[in-house]
DNA sequence: AACATTGTTGACCGATCGGTCAAAACAATC
DNA sequence: GATTGTTTTGACCGATCGGTCAACAATGTT
C-alpha cells in the first residue's frame, strides 16, 4: 500500500459509514449513550445489526466517532479574533453562528448535550484540556477589550457561557420551546427575531454601543 | 376507612418512598428514562428490586412521579407580579431564584432536562398546556412594563427563555462548566459572581435602570 | 391465640441488550 | 475459472432489561 492510497479509498464504504453515522446520531441524540440500542440504530439505517458492528467495531467506538464529528463542526467559531477586533461585530457573529450551528446540526447538538448531562464520561479530558484552553485564550482577548473601554468589565467566562446557553437552548429544548409557542418548529421569522433579541440584550448588557448597524 | 385517614397515613411508608424517589432521581437524572434501570435504582436505594416495584408500581409511574415532584418545586416563581411591579426587582429575583433552584435540586433539574431532550414524551401536554399559559400570562405583564417605558420593547418570550437557559446552564452543564473552570464544583463566590453578571447584562440589556441597588 | 392485612424478597419470565462467529455472497486478481 | 480478500447476515451467546409471583415475615385487629 503506497502512501496515498488512503485518499481515494473505497467510496462505497464511506457512503455506508455516513449512513450509519447519520442513523446513529438520530438514535443517540434523544436518549443518550445508554438509552440508545444498536438494534434501533440498525433499524434506522435499514441495515442488519451485525453490519453496524462490522463497520464501527463497537457501540462505544461509534458513539465517540459521533462526538468527534460534532466537535469538529464547532472549530471555526471565535477562532480569529484579536485585541483589535470590534466586540460588537465579534459577539454578533458569535451569536448568529452558534444559533445557526444548532439549527444545522440539531441531532449532533443534542447528542453533545446528553453527553454533558450524563457527566461527560467520554469528554472529560476534552473539556478540561482543549476546550478549557480555548476559553482561557478567548477570555484574555475579551478582557483586553474591557480594558480598552470597548465594553463593560464583565467576566468573559460567564459571557461565553451565556451565549452558549442562550443559543443552545433553542435546539436542545426545542420540545419545550415549540410546545410553549404552539408551533411545530421554529420559523425563520422566529429565528431572526431571537437573534435580534439576543444581540440587543447581550451587546447592550455588556455596554457595547453597536458600532455599525449590520442590516438584517 | 373514613375520609381523613389518608392524612396521618403510615409514616414508615412515606420514608421508604422518599428513599426510593431520591435514589431514582440520582439514577434517572444523568441517563434519562431509557438509560436508567430499575436494578440500578434498587442498588442506589439499597433495596431489592421487587421492593421498588411494590411501592411504585412500574418504572414509568416512578418516573412520572419524579417529574411531578420537580415541577411542583417551580410553582412559586414569578407568580405574584403585576403591571405595577418593578421590572428590575422582579427580574433580579427571577434570576436568583432560578439559579438557587438549580443548585438546590441539581438531579431534579437534570431529570427535567433529559426529559425535554428526549422530546418530552411524558411532558408534552404540560408544556403546551399549563406552562404555555403561564408564559403567556407573564408575557402580558412584561409587555405592559415595556409600554410604560419601564424597559425596552423586547419579546417577553425570548426574555423568559434567556433567563431559563442562562441559569439552567450551570446545573445541567455542570460537567462542562467545572471542567472548563478547573474546579470540582462551583464555589459560593462563583455563584455570586454569576448572579451579578447575569443581573447586570440582562437588566441593562433590557434597558432597565437599576432602581434600588440591592446590597449583596 | 387466631386471623387478616401489609410488607419483603428470591426466583423466575420473555424480551432485549452488546457483541461474536461462521457460513454464504460478492469482488478483485492472476 | 480458481484463488484470495472483503461484505453481508442469520444464528447465537451470556448478561441484563422491566415485570410477575408465590412463599414468607411482620404487623395489626379482634
Amino acid at each position: 500500500m503506497t502512501a496515498d492510497t488512503a485518499n481515494q479509498e473505497n467510496a462505497s464504504r464511506d457512503r455506508i459509514e455516513q449512513t450509519i453515522l447519520s442513523a446513529a446520531e438520530q438514535v443517540f441524540s434523544p436518549h443518550g449513550y445508554r438509552g440508545a440500542s444498536l438494534q434501533a440504530i440498525a433499524d434506522q439505517a435499514k441495515l442488519p445489526k451485525a453490519n453496524i458492528l462490522y463497520y464501527m467495531g463497537s457501540k462505544q467506538a461509534l458513539y465517540v466517532r459521533l462526538l468527534n464529528r460534532m466537535m469538529n463542526r464547532w472549530n471555526a467559531v471565535l477562532e480569529d479574533i484579536t485585541e483589535d477586533s470590534d466586540p460588537g461585530q465579534v459577539l454578533s457573529d458569535f451569536i448568529r453562528t452558534k444559533m445557526m450551528l444548532g439549527q444545522r446540526y440539531p441531532e449532533g447538538s443534542k447528542l453533545f448535550a446528553a453527553e454533558i448531562l450524563a457527566g461527560a464520561p467520554f469528554l472529560k479530558e476534552y473539556l478540561s484540556g482543549e476546550l478549557k484552553e480555548w476559553v482561557a485564550s478567548r477570555a484574555v482577548i475579551i478582557r483586553q477589550w474591557s480594558q480598552q473601554g470597548k465594553m463593560d468589565d464583565v467576566d468573559p467566562r460567564w459571557l461565553i457561557f451565556l451565549i452558549w446557553s442562550a443559543t443552545q437552548h433553542y435546539t436542545e429544548y426545542s420540545a419545550q420551546v415549540t410546545g410553549i409557542l404552539g408551533e411545530e418548529a421554529l420559523s425563520e421569522a422566529d429565528l431572526a427575531s431571537i437573534c435580534q433579541f439576543l444581540e440587543h440584550v447581550i451587546l447592550k448588557g455588556c455596554g457595547i454601543t453597536s458600532s455599525n448597524a449590520t442590516s438584517h
